[in-house]
RNA sequence: GCGGGCGUAACUCAGUUGGUAGAGUGUCAGCUUCCCAAGCUGGAUGUCGCGGGUUCAAGCCCCGUCGCCCGCUCCA
């Protein structure tokens, strides 16, 4: 992994964001090989996923009504106050927490609580108001005493850990809010408070009804975005494997709720499918179904697309069967019907929702893990980076031999021509066989060689990356030749 | 967030009991070079992550902080 994130940053794939002032953590930035590799996946996915009669492309705003975000339910399951135990190391939301310990052990940790107090009037006070909420509000005072910043700590110290038996070895409540939030308009008004979206999906929910009329699609149909999104991560890890700012290229497919199994299945495969066309090590990508019991609350089948990094299995792309919880929960917020009618059996229903979420970043880092590639010859070490055609940052480089004889003006006519229609480089610099090395650890495929030949016969070679030989192609042809192998 | 490790040139790293920083690779210029990191000559690059402290003197010792890696935790 270190050797990836060496050659990142030696070859302009992967920098640190503000590398001069230290860093920031959990961002990166995209160099000049980096974003071209970037921009082929999205491409590759956008074409696959969009040039097609039943998907509709969408770039909704990153900024979203607040609403949006209550109605999605990451208002709400994004801000849990969280402590730790410092003995054992466990994490605990407070309201499970509080759930795992019984009514009569309460009374009494109450008890004791109070006990403690008695000598700070003011917390006794807030302790008999927090009474007199609970019984309004109907709710258990143990909770709220916990959500309470000032009296939680001191409740904390009088609850033994669920986990190891052990007392006053939690930390203080901390709130961690998975949302990133900023401000509409110049005043920090909380009426303003806007998310930076913590996924892309929503845009597409709450387009739904917008891209459906405006492109005369029926059911099934889908629609696909790729952006930005960020989280709060409470730790980053793993290079560009878990960030606070990420991309995700992202298509939710609507179909009537009897299909949904049919259609599950259906990009389950195609979206493996993707990943070993683009040449994926296929032993390397697997399958991992959630069990039942784990999915998320909108979830009723879910399955990630997983790629064994030097870290570990990790997951790439998410599939899940959204069922019809997201426009109904959308409905329900703005007030507005999202349903569709069916011309065929003249129903109108909420339609069922089959994800796919993929990581643009993620995948990244897998394609750039997996191209990755040492060899020995004749003694020295050779790497290089073994990128599809259609993925490589620069599709050919073009060289001459040697500086003289005419080649360089050749070569130049060369590169002017075929810079029309591809991303290619020209390298003049030192011998040929480190020039092809060069472009072995960029992942440039394809090497054009202007040699003595060429001056008699107009031929070119053409070098391969991968098998490092050559063959001799007319000047005239080096176009096709390209265009060829950039073919599926 | 907790525990551990690390931070010196673009990269990999050395740096003695504290005495004003080195190597290899890469890179740049030139020469040479007819096919896989060849050779020769010459050149450039460091607030030793950042801030503070101890000291006559700190890359080295102490404190803080930021970042990266590993493990745990978390990842609706």
């Amino acid at each position: 992994m270190d050797k990836i994130v060496s050659l990142a940053k030696r070859r302009g794939f992967v920098f640190q964001s503000s590398e001069i002032y230290g860093g920031l953590n959990g961002c990166w930035d995209y160099g000049p090989l980096g974003v071209e590799l970037l921009r082929n996946i999205k491409e590759e996915w956008w074409k696959a996923m969009t040039y097609r009669d039943d998907i509709e492309g969408l770039d909704a705003a990153i900024l979203m009504h607040p609403k949006v975000w209550e109605a999605s339910g990451h208002v709400e399951n994004f801000t849990d106050p969280m402590v730790d135990c410092k003995q054992c190391k466990t994490r605990f939301r407070i309201d499970t927490l509080s759930e795992m310990i019984n009514e009569k052990k309460k009374k009494k940790i109450l008890e004791d609580f109070k006990t403690g107090i008695l000598n700070i009037p003011e917390f006794v006070e807030k302790y008999n108001e927090t009474f007199i909420v609970a019984e309004e509000r109907k709710e258990d005072p143990f909770d709220l005493l916990l959500e309470n910043k000032e009296l939680s700590q001191k409740l904390l110290q009088e609850i033994n850990c669920p986990q190891c038996g052990n007392k006053n070895t939690f930390t203080s409540a901390r709130q961690f809010n998975l949302m990133f939030k900023t401000f509409i308009g110049p005043v920090e008004d909380t009426g303003a408070v806007v998310y930076l979206r913590p996924e892309t999906a929503q845009g597409i929910f709450v387009n739904f009804l917008n891209v459906q009329s405006s492109s005369r699609q029926k059911l099934p149909f889908g629609i696909a975005q790729v952006g930005k999104a960020f989280r709060n991560e409470i730790n980053t890890k793993n290079f560009l494997f878990r960030t606070r700012e990420f991309e995700q290229m992202e298509m939710q497919f609507f179909v009537k709720p009897v299909d949904d199994k049919k259609w599950y299945d259906y990009w389950k495969d195609e979206r493996l499918q993707w990943f070993k066309d683009l040449g994926m090590t296929k032993s390397k990508l697997r399958y991992h179904d959630h069990p039942k019991e784990k999915l998320a609350h909108y979830a009723k089948e879910a399955t990630d697309i997983e790629y064994e990094f030097p870290f570990g299995w990790g997951e790439i792309e998410g599939i899940h069967n959204r069922t019809d919880f997201d426009l109904s929960r959308h409905e329900e917020y703005s007030g507005k019907s999202l349903k569709y009618f069916d011309e065929e059996s003249k129903e109108k229903f909420i339609p069922y929702i089959i994800e796919t979420s993929a990581g643009a970043s993620r995948s990244f880092m897998a394609f750039m893990v997996d191209a990755y590639y040492e060899e020995e010859v004749k003694g020295e070490m050779r790497s290089a980076l073994k990128f599809h055609p259609r993925l490589a940052p620069i599709k050919a480089a073009i060289l001459p031999l040697v500086n003289k004889d005419g080649m360089p003006e050749i070569s130049q006519k060369i590169e002017i021509d075929l810079r029309k229609r591809f991303k290619v480089f020209y390298d003049d610099k030192g011998a040929v066989g480190r020039r092809y090395r060069r472009q072995d650890e960029a992942g440039t495929p394809f090497c054009i060689t202007v040699d003595t030949q060429t001056l008699d016969d107009q031929t070119v070679t053409v070098r391969e990356r991968d098998s490092m030989e050559q063959v001799r192609i007319q000047i005239e042809n080096i176009s096709s030749y390209l265009n060829d192998k950039l073919k599926f």
